[in-house]
Formats: C-alpha cells, structure tokens, sequence
DNA sequence: CCTCAAGGTGTACGGCGTACACCTGATGGA
DNA sequence: TCCATCAGGTGTACGCCGTACACCTTGAGG
C-alpha cells in the first residue's frame, strides 16, 4: 500500500472518485486524471484501465472521449506543455528564450514522465508547434536570419522544451514520484568505481557553494544553466557576428 | 506481407532459421538476432515471441540466455555501444571528442531503435560506463579540470552517445526501417503553415550547397556538427580561460 | 409520448511478459 | 557400461494490456 501526496491510496482515491462519478466524464477531466495519475504512480502503471478505475468507470467509457491510447499521451502532453509561461514582453531575446526554456523546465519537473512521453511520440502534437512557433518568432524578432534561426532551433533540440537528455538521470526513473525519494546519490559502488576511475574522479567534482545539495549528487539545475548559457552564449557570438551556413565543412 | 532487406519475409527467415536451429541458442546469437530483428522490424515488433519465432525455438527458451526482457535491451545497448570507434591516437582533446561522438553517430543510425530504447533504461550499461569514462579521460588528458570535465558530459547529455533529440525526427519513428523510405519531406501542410508562421518560415530556409538534401528536408548531418561545435567550440573558450564554477549564479 | 443520440457497460479477443513444471539428450564418474 | 546430473529447449497457463463491438440507459426535443 503506497501513499501518495495526499497521504490517501490511489484505491481510496478511486473512492473517493466513485462517489464523485455523478459529475459526467469529459475530454479534459479525462486528461487530467491521467496526468494526475503519470505524476503520483509513474508512466508505467497509466493504463486504460487504471486510469478508468481513479475516474470511477469503466475502461471502455474513456474511449467515448479520448480516441485511443496514443491520442491520450498526446492530449496530456498538450495539456503539460501548456503549462509553460508566456513570453516576458519588453527584453531582448536572450532573455526572453532563456526564460521560457527555464519555465518550461520547471513544468517538466512537475510532470516527470513527460520527456519520455514527448520522445517516444513521432510528431509534434500542437501545443508544442505553437511553443516552438513562439520561441522562433523570438529570435526573428531579435533579428535572426531565418537560416540561423533554423539552425538554433535544432542545436537547442529537446532542451529548448526544458529537458536534456542526460543519461543516468535519477528524477527520470520511472518509479512513483509522488513522495520526495530520498534516494542518497549512492556514490557509485567501488568496484564500479575501481573499473572507471575517470568517471569516479568527476563523480563528485563540482563545486557547490551552497548547502542544498547533499553529499555528491550534483545539482541538476545547475547543470541545465550551464549547458543552457553555452548555447545561448554560442548562438549570441554566431548571431554577432552575422554568422550564415554559406560554406559547410563537407 | 513486407519485404525486408535482403528481399525475404520475416517467415521466410524464420523458416531458414528453423533449418539451421541446430547450431545452439547463445546468449550472442540471441542478443545478434534481437538487434537484427529490431533493425529490420522496428523496436515496436520486437518482442519475446516474435524473436523467439525467428530463432526458430519457443519463447521460453530466451529466458535461459537472457534473465528477462529489460536485461535484453541492455545487452542490445552494450553491443552497439560497442560498435563506437576507439578514439584515434595522438590528437588533441577536441579533435579526439568530436571524432568519437561523431562515430557513435553513425553507429546509431544504423540502429534507429537505439536512442529511445538507450533513455528509457533508467541506468547506464557498463559498455555506456566505459564509453563514458573514455571520454572524461581524454578531456582529462587535455588537460580539464575534473569539475570542468563534469559539467562538460553534462552540457554534451545525449549527444555525447551521437544522438540529439530533435523533437521532429523522422528517422526515429518506429516502423520498418530496414527499405530506405522515401517518405518525402512533405513540406508541412498548408493550414498548418497558417497556424504557424515562423515555422513555416524557418522550414525551408537552411541553405545547403550540395543537391544531396531534397526540397526542404534538412542535413540532419549538418545540423547535428553544427551543435556539436557550437558546444565544442564554447567549452574550448572556457577551457582556455580556466573556467571554474566558483560563484555560482544564485 | 415517442425518438434518438450521447455516453456508460459487459463481454471478448488477441497479444504481451513470464512463472513453473516438464522433457531430453549429452556428459562424466562409478 | 550404466546411470546420475544438469544445461537447455518445451508446453501450459496466468494476469496484464489495448480495444472492437453489441448493448443498455437516460434525458432532451419534436
């Protein structure tokens, strides 16, 4: 029996959401149990039929609002994606793109199965082209050549919706979010260690001012900003410099 | 019925598996057989039965060459990760980074399925690990610091494996990839160009020289190295002028 | 009052991963 | 030579999954 963060259980929950069924089903109540259920319980235990079961009802009832599977990931992913600010008016673009990549993360990290989500979906759903349509009319306005424009937009890739992909990534795994895992970094066990002595060495490298991050795990939003301003500042020199893919290096 | 690569069926493969079924099962015959079957059918049909099928044996017979489906996939990784060139010898850090980044780039796009299957594992594979370390320890032999070098594997993410995410990637949707699909590139649809503006503009507007790259589909070769250097070349400048993560930006 | 459609229900099918008991044929010590 | 052992392939079965399809209920409009 596992709690989640209203300290009831998902099935008293179900309940709760039985004596509540009189409120009839719809596209977007639909959606966003199963967005609710993604955040609490993990990707992995969203099923039709789970999810029938949080709203009270029966798996064949969701099929009346929501097209299949597949057409459900998609309205949710609309759903989170909408979540993302709006551009702040008045600033140059840097700011303006730094500020809504770094909203945009921040609404990643409520819903952390969302990358997944996006990636494993093979076209963009609208939400996300209006987002990239707004992020490109950013930099045209702040000058950029359509072609340079073109070619930001694909250097920036999924970061530019707030996540990297970054390999061992502990927030991505798929387990049930819901509770703060305390999950210590686990500094990686010595015979691992002893077999890559590299990757042992930088394990536990950067050099954190501050107090909030324990022991050596190393702080994901630091990181993000990190590689975030290496672009931004690569981009800005390209930018300058009037840069333009005449010539390509073959 | 589909044609595959060699201009057989699935059944008819099988069928001359099933003729050869007495050479006996191995944990590399399987492992070979799932990425074969993963390349050819997309990761989506890869699944105990059908590869069983193909192997010319009963599904259950996997499992003693392979503890589970998970521990399949990771083995899948390991070997193409092992497929990555060894870095060449006797060149500078950055020469030698970008060559192996750009090799597992084309390691990967023989195995299309490798990306999203490599981010859903939530724990790296000790051919991923070895990779890793490889590359820490050229940067470190170039001379960066270890915490440079941390936030350095952290900036490259996915890309270091030879992938981006590119949130429209026509190679990476599932199906059957083993015939090289024509699929034009479909100059996206008029009411959508409407809805979205700067996208439209931007579709077409990368220049590419050579007549390599139909209509407006664009180099995803080009795009990808230029990233790649936009990150190189900035890591290179901070590197020359001893960047440390002293203060850190709140 | 009758009709009709929107929306919830029940049953069923085929596919999945895999637990578990079983069989079979080669191997090696007595 | 014989028999025990055991690695490795087999068959059956279970519980999940997504979802097709026929059905029933209910409330609003002519």
């Amino acid at each position: 029996m596992v709690s989640t963060v209203a300290g009831k259980t998902r099935t008293e929950m179900a309940e709760q959401a039985d004596t509540l069924r009189r409120t009839p089903l719809s596209r977007t109540r639909v959606l966003r149990a199963a967005v609710a259920l993604a955040d609490e319980a993990g990707i992995e235990s969203l099923s039709m039929r789970n999810l029938a079961q949080d709203l009270g009802v029966v798996p064949m009832a969701l099929y009346k609002h929501v097209a299949n599977k597949d057409e459900l990931l998609d309205g949710m992913i609309d759903m989170v994606v909408g979540e993302i600010d709006p551009p702040v008016p008045d600033a140059d673009w840097k700011h303006v793109v730094r500020g809504r990549i770094l909203s945009a993360r921040q609404v990643l990290r409520r819903h952390p199965w969302a990358p997944l989500a996006i990636e494993s979906r093979n076209m963009a759903t609208p939400a996300i082209l209006a987002y990239l349509d707004s992020v490109v009319g950013t930099l045209r306005a702040g000058g950029f050549t359509a072609d340079l424009a073109h070619h930001v937009m694909h250097a920036m890739g999924s970061r530019i919706l707030g996540f990297s992909q970054e390999l061992f990534d502990a927030s991505r795994r798929a387990g049930r979010s819901g509770i703060a895992d305390p999950d210590p970094p686990a500094a990686l066990p010595p015979e691992v260690a002893a077999r890559f002595p590299h990757l042992a060495e930088i394990a536990g490298a950067a050099s954190h001012d501050d107090a909030s991050v324990v022991g050596q795990g190393c702080d994901d939003q630091f990181e993000f900003e990190f590689a975030l301003d290496l672009l931004l500042d690569g981009i800005e020199r390209l930018h300058q410099q009037g840069w333009t893919s005449s010539r390509r290096p073959r």
